[in-house]
DNA sequence: AGTAGGACCTGGTGGC
DNA sequence: TGCCACCAGGTCCTAC
């Protein structure tokens, strides 16, 4: 499940490869999945990848963007040579002089959207990319911030608040449960219950384990792949998730999950109170 | 306004 | 062996 942390990684791992290369076709096997017109990217030339919450974004030398968001399964993938399409991929770009840019997508939730030089971030499927909240790095995730956002959201569960994209962006399920544990605090409380000392272990375990998540390039669970088609390093330090079950690493308690926020939430009974 | 839950989508898994 | 129900989850939409 790309979060955070994975959309990085292919956004680093793609740019050596398609920084300054030109578009020269764009091939499209199923239309849902491009909201814009695929003639407008022929011709561009690729100047840089940002990123912003879950969302990727292709810059291009005429100041128009495309906004990816890869949702469950998606993959950007690159190749020097055009791969011949797997069954789920939907769109290729040929890139020049060589290469070719790949979205793959099972489950074919994730969406990919041209936004022309100026023209706003939004749309059925980025309407909410201009009301992100902040990025999970220390310097914006305080313990007042969070103070603030608990207070505005004070009855939901802290693990829907940390799910929120409007409050932080670029969480999901995975990062969420480890964050939580890592900081001793049970998915299930109320935002508005948390103390001043548990506010600041969030705020300090929130760009802490993103921070080192980047640094293993991502969680493969189960599809993740970076841009250069290799898994991520992080599964091996999970703490919770997927490991209903197992023993805790800490205090030796078996891992306990509850349906949270619609999601499988996993948690230490031990050590999260 | 804030919160909860369903819909979307397909492949893998487990039960019978 | 085959069939089917169920589960995975990011985001939008709707209802309360």
């Amino acid at each position: 499940m790309p979060e955070l942390p994975e959309v990085e990684t292919v956004r680093t791992s793609l740019l050596p490869h398609i920084l300054g290369k030109r578009i020269a076709k764009v091939k499209i096997r199923r239309e849902d999945v491009l909201l814009s017109e695929p003639s407008r990217l022929e011709d561009r030339i690729i100047t840089g990848a940002e990123r912003r919450g879950k969302y990727l974004i292709l810059l291009f030398d005429d100041n128009s963007r495309l906004m990816l968001h890869l949702r469950m399964t998606g993959r950007l993938t690159y190749n020097e040579n055009c791969p011949e399409p797997e069954k789920h991929t939907h769109v290729q770009l040929l890139l020049k002089p060589a290469g070719c840019l790949s979205w793959t997508d099972v489950r074919r939730f994730g969406r990919l959207q041209q936004f022309a030089p100026g023209e706003k971030l939004a749309g059925t499927a980025f309407g909410g990319l201009e009301q992100l909240g902040s990025e999970p790095v220390a310097s914006e995730i305080t313990i007042e911030y969070l103070e603030a956002v608990c207070k505005r959201h004070a009855k939901a569960s802290i693990k829907a608040l940390l799910l929120n994209q409007q409050v932080i962006a670029g969480l999901g399920n995975i990062y969420a449960d480890e964050i939580l544990f890592q900081a001793g605090i049970h998915p299930a409380r109320a935002a508005g219950s948390l103390k001043h000392t548990e506010l600041a272990s969030l705020a300090e375990a929130i760009p802490d384990v993103i921070a080192r998540a980047i640094k293993l390039r991502g969680t493969t669970f189960r599809d993740y792949v970076d841009g250069e088609m290799r898994a991520g390093g992080f599964q091996k330090s999970l703490c919770v998730y997927g490991r209903k079950g197992e023993l805790c690493t800490v205090c030796g308690t078996k891992i306990d999950c509850m349906r949270l926020a619609g999601r499988t939430t996993c948690f230490c009974p031990g050590c999260q109170h």
